[in-house]
DNA sequence: ATAGGTGCAAACAGTTTGCATGTAT
DNA sequence: ATACATGCAAACTGTTTGCACCTAT
């Protein structure tokens, strides 16, 4: 076991990762994210990057976001309540703003809801869009 | 990659893992109805169990229900449309039925929705009630 | 008799960990 | 100088596949 670090460094390959994530407008999965990052980090290895990204998700700075049995993916932690659409042919996921106002009538009497997801899937426009050439 | 079966055979193995799921009250994960079925076939192997399930998923007996980041779990199906309730004290998944008819509404224009799940978490009336310990 | 099924072990894929080396402080 | 971070590869865990043997039809 491997006690956490007294203190943090910034290394271009915490930068990077961070501005994956920042830039990116949709929850990443850890492969997404490897494969970003290495624009600027060539030689930047899976494992940093699953480091990274749990320590970022320690300190708050990340939420995950669990989806059926698929990888988690990792977004910017404080934005505007929103739930997720994700595409059956790309797999990729994204984000929709707002919610319904009605979700937690679903729960019978005696439940206590606290929190709730909502989980579209379909196709995405890329996805759906009718293809030429 | 190996064609599907022309025919179905009855096997003790198939009749295990069916059974073991028809009389579970929830959701089953690969490993609890490894579990179970071992108690009527003891040399039941888990390439069994994953491919049974498998199959069975394919031909719509069973629903693969994916919760969280959790390993999928598998029901009968064939029930009424319904969702999903998680207690977060207790971890047991309750079903809810009824749904939201406007739930694709969330997706913005472009999107093709297909399907959506909708998972609502807190406390069950058994954590929820005020006797305690 | 034979297509199909099973169990075992090896192969895979995703994730985590150990360690020698590299680097921010 | 030194504690922390990185990259690589090995170790793990859960799932899938190849194959020789078995069995329902």
């Amino acid at each position: 076991m491997k006690g956490a670090p007294v203190q943090r460094r910034r290394t271009r390959q915490r930068a990077a990762i961070r501005a994956v994530l920042e830039s990116a407008r949709r929850p990443l999965s850890i492969g997404e994210v490897l494969e970003s990052a290495r624009r600027s980090v060539p030689r930047l290895g899976i494992a940093t990057v699953y480091r990274t990204v749990g320590a970022l998700v320690e300190e708050g700075f990340l939420s995950q976001v669990e989806i059926g049995g698929e990888a988690p993916r990792y977004e910017i932690s404080g934005r505007a309540h929103h739930h997720h659409f994700r595409c059956r042919r790309c797999h990729r996921v994204f984000e929709m703003d707002g919610c319904l106002p009605d979700v937690r009538r679903l729960a019978p009497a005696g439940f206590v809801v606290e929190d709730h997801e909502i989980l579209l899937s379909g196709l995405c426009p890329d996805c759906a869009a009718p293809r030429r050439g």
